[in-house]
DNA sequence: CTTGAAACCTAGAGCTCCTAGGAAATGGTG
DNA sequence: CACCATTTCCTAGGAGCTCTAGGTTTCAAG
């Protein structure tokens, strides 16, 4: 009887395929055996549970995509930087949903420190801002609202949030040229008279 | 033996108390037929099946979401709307984790077309940004980036996706700043020549 | 060829959702 | 009050899921 000779590596990325395809929370252990040929018993040799094969599933999505908007960014600045950054962002998202959606799931420190994933993303987005100008810390809340924003814009385009009429790729442009002029723009030091 | 009386409200009201207090995922037919003292095939008396409950927890959360945001947009517009707006969102989606998530869910139409929430929550948004003079496309493309904002805010911030320096109420503050710029100074017309 | 590690198995506990069909309480009606 | 339909809740059970414990088979290296 030939073996399946699992891995981890090998069930992540398998997990990741079935993620993108029927949906993150359709990944079971069962299925995943299934798919192998396997019962489903044999997969907890290599992975601790459902979580830590999830886990992986996120740190792989999450690689992933850092490669692809630093290809997207190299040698870019300004504008050219964002809009290469954010629709390399959205292009991946929308590609594969299922990584995505296990790349936002809520990860304890332990779970994440050791990979370089969040780091390397974190500069990624800093060294995009660099060219507005931005001194901290309007670099770190213009950091925290474009993620949202960018991160807002395809949870709802996945979730099918968005009414048909204007085509969502419309508005994703424009949104990028708006958000292009708030940064070049970004309200000086704490307003505090009108609030 | 006394009965529980319960009924569809009564379920969706302990549902939604349970999502906020330990997880919208941890929420069970099972663990709210224990949580009354019933069997859990009771329930299905009630609610059609677990995807029924999560749909009602959504549509309670919403209704209660909206109408706080009603009263605090009520009487306001431009930048005080804005805040109101978006502090009513934000306070909500924090005191109620459970609800909120539960509105993130993906739906059918037929799941939510006989709602007036979200037809509610079009119109509050469309209203508060109608001070800033926009004109369609223009106002669908604010209101998709305004949206994306806040709920990719409140996703990063329910997630923990912050470092913790600099706190989140200040970013929050200063981003709300920013993007009343940007809806003043919404970019004119496709600047095609940069893309 | 032996041996130890890795891959895979069987067996089973415990939880989940959900269905089918029956019993008991409730509330309105004659 | 007695009856009856409706609603509420039950028992029983199937099927799927996660995960553990412990045993067997394959494989590669000595």
């Amino acid at each position: 009887m030939a073996r399946a000779g699992l891995t981890a590596a090998k069930l992540t990325e398998a997990a990741a395929e079935m993620a993108d395809e029927v949906g993150l929370d359709r990944v079971t252990v069962s299925a995943l055996a299934r798919h192998f040929g396997v019962k489903d018993a044999s997969l907890y040799s290599h992975i601790k549970n459902l979580r830590e094969l999830r886990v992986r599933i996120a740190l792989l999505g999450g690689a992933e995509m850092t490669e692809r908007i630093a290809a997207a960014v190299a040698g870019r600045a300004g504008k050219d930087a964002l809009v290469a950054f954010a629709d390399a962002y959205r292009q991946y998202a929308l590609a594969h949903p299922g990584r995505y959606a296990a790349t936002q799931l809520q990860f304890t420190p332990e779970e994440i420190t050791d990979s370089a994933v969040v780091r390397r993303s974190a500069e990624l987005t800093y060294g995009m801002l660099r060219a507005y100008g931005l001194a901290e810390p309007d670099l770190t809340d213009a950091a925290r609202l474009l993620r949202a924003a960018f991160h807002g814009y395809i949870h709802l385009e996945l979730g099918g949030g968005f009414g048909h009429p204007r085509t969502v790729q419309e508005s994703w442009d424009r949104s990028l040229d708006a958000l292009h002029v708030l940064l070049e723009n970004w309200p000086a030091r704490p307003d505090r008279s009108t609030r």
